[in-house]
DNA sequence: AATGTATATGCAATAATGCGCATATAAGGA
DNA sequence: TCCTTATATGCGCATTATTGCATATACATT
């Protein structure tokens, strides 16, 4: 009950679905989640940390990165079954498309992770 | 994307799953929510109406009673594939077989619920 | 009409949540 | 070893959720 209620708790929150969203695409660092959805590292960090703990992602260390990604191979049926219904249920939101357009854009390395970081909230 | 979440938000507390569960049985008005739960009538009442306007209940009215039921007609696709995978998750649950089991022991008229409403929260 | 009954709701107190700021941690490179 | 970089986290604050109490509403019965 309370894995279930934690569950629930991950998906009634609109960044933690946007990032669900973008990790559909494809596994991310913190860095691009921050660039693809125009958040601060914080924000990014701890949505992530709560979608992780609520067993829906894998995390796997790459150096400096901790990169994030659907936990595909050994997730609870019906965590699936919810990510199942989240995909329906957001499918063709055209903010969620953005997030994705921005993703593509995101860099892992160079110059512009951790000066953005640094400087302000926003991206650009 | 606002209704998703409301959605979530409506299953991620656990008085409301067990609301859910036991509508899961049969169509219940407010006084036997409170009686199979063992919960006050505010919070009967409250919780009943957060499943209602996420879109996972129907309301009947009848005299004077509020008869709540899972909308299985008219219910998005994807709320009743939230509602199948809560059944999924929680199926076993000894809690909720407890819940279920009070149901059938509630009574919808006679000198049963008034009384308990007023008297103390519990019920017996 | 007056009273009783089932449910809804305004208000206030308490708890939980989300997030920014600053800082800690930990790995890499010079 | 010292500095940079990517991420995590303690603390504090603002916002939102949950619930009980008292009361309102609405239907029923006499």
């Amino acid at each position: 009950m309370r894995e279930t209620i934690k569950a629930f708790k991950a998906l009634s929150d609109e960044t933690r679905l946007r990032i669900l969203n973008i990790l559909l695409e494809r596994e991310c660092c913190v860095c691009e989640v921050m660039q693809a959805l125009d958040i601060s590292q914080t924000r990014a960090s701890r949505n992530l940390a709560a979608l992780y703990e609520a067993g829906f992602l894998k995390l796997r260390r790459d150096g400096l990165w901790s990169l994030y990604s659907i936990n595909r191979d050994d997730m609870n049926e019906y965590l699936a079954d919810l990510v199942q219904a989240v995909t329906k249920a957001l499918e063709g939101n055209k903010a969620l498309e953005q997030d994705r357009e921005r993703l593509r854009k995101a860099v892992r390395v160079g110059p512009g992770c951790a000066e953005k970081m640094r400087g302000k909230k926003t991206i650009a």
